[in-house]
DNA sequence: TCAGATAATGAATTGTTATTCATAATGTAA
DNA sequence: TTACATTATGAATAACAATTCATTATCTGA
């Protein structure tokens, strides 16, 4: 019935083990100070033995992001296909990234302080994979902006990669200052989906101020 | 006249002319892998030299991270005071934001992409005091988005706070991928505001939709 | 032009850390 | 239990890059 041969299991437990211990070394220290005796400490192994299991500290690094990054990819995209209408998708969107942002905070730690070492990697094959991994899911969203469009819930008017971006920027913002402020830990991520819904759709403009003013794209 | 005596301005020049090529030099490859022989060798100076002007690497990228924040605060502090109205300065804050990035790609590849560095750099004094300017300002956000709902410009349900920083995660989604697509430099970036300042004030829901149902803070 | 500063140089020093690998421990099957 | 295979260990290696500093060049004023 099990799908693994137990040696095989045992490996794939002590890789998991490394993985989560390296998480939160990287998170806590940043890509380049932490040091790959503080993750085998971390993991209680020994420095040896992490290369045993990943080529080296990149490997590492990547094997870590492209299994959250895909976890999260997967999940938004089955609970988007379990609810009907455009809007409820883009609620779901925002509502589920908020979500496994909450409970993923050390990898996501990491994920934006580093942001942009990823882009600096581009030139290997294991981070290439990667960036296409976050391209096809930037084309995705993209598409549901666009059959929110269809269905005349978004404005027609509106570029959807550029509106896709967007709404991607608006969580950023939430999400970052409450990684960084552990004060603001009390309030729940999940509980701001309901403003920048809100923004993103009805605008942060009095309603007798709207479309006061010429606003072109 | 010349308020510099000529030895001290002369200084200047070269401490200059060391944070330009360490600007470019952090850009292209990003804090860490940047080494010294590499700025040393795009000022045409010798490594030594560098370290007559700064005391180390930290210094010298603290140094440049604070000038040019800096000058972007006070560019549009200063923009937003010519202006009369709080829907007048809002559209001046975003502007002037698209303008200084799009003058100074090369500093703000880096302020993004090692943006978390400074989160990890929190200990020592010149960064924090780089963080306290940074609060600084967007407290003074802050500020505009609360007199923008003093004069009905801006829903007063929605908090000062959490709105500015939205409003900063739009413009941020803009910029980022005009910094890493070189294809996408054809279009300006303060061509964007237009489309940042729409989406912000009025919301990106067809009006048949908006409000449909119910969004809560 | 010369002496004494001032500034620039880059080879040598120092410290750090990723990675390797000979050795030891542990598991396995007979 | 023994021989063999697999896995773990961590001291030793190797590479790299920040920083220093003895030396050299340049400037300044007399």
């Amino acid at each position: 019935m099990n799908p693994l041969p137990r040696k095989a299991r045992d490996k794939l437990l002590r890789r998991t083990d490394i993985l989560r211990a390296a998480t939160h070394v990287f998170a806590e220290k940043g890509y380049h100070d932490a040091t790959m005796l503080d993750i085998a400490r971390q993991a209680e192994y020994a420095v040896g033995t992490i290369y045993l299991y990943f080529k080296d500290k990149q490997a590492l690094y990547l094997a870590l992001s492209e299994e959250k990054i895909e976890e999260l990819f997967c999940r938004i995209k089955d609970k988007m296909g379990e609810v009907q209408g455009s809007l409820a998708k883009i609620r779901v969107l925002v509502e589920e990234q908020l979500a496994y942002f909450e409970e993923n905070e050390d990898f996501f730690r990491i994920y934006f302080s580093e942001e942009g070492f990823g882009s600096r990697l581009v030139t290997d094959k294991p981070s290439r994979q990667m960036m296409e991994r976050i391209v096809k899911f930037r084309g995705y969203l993209t598409a549901v902006i666009k059959k929110a469009q269809a269905e005349n819930v978004i404005r027609v008017d509106l570029d959807p990669n550029r509106t896709a971006r967007l709404l991607g920027g608006m969580v950023k913002s939430i999400i970052i200052p409450w990684l960084k402020d552990k004060t603001l830990k009390e309030k729940d991520l999940k509980g701001s989906s309901g403003f920048i819904l809100d923004i993103f759709l009805n605008g942060a403009a009095s309603p007798s101020a709207k479309n006061r003013d010429a606003l072109c794209n």
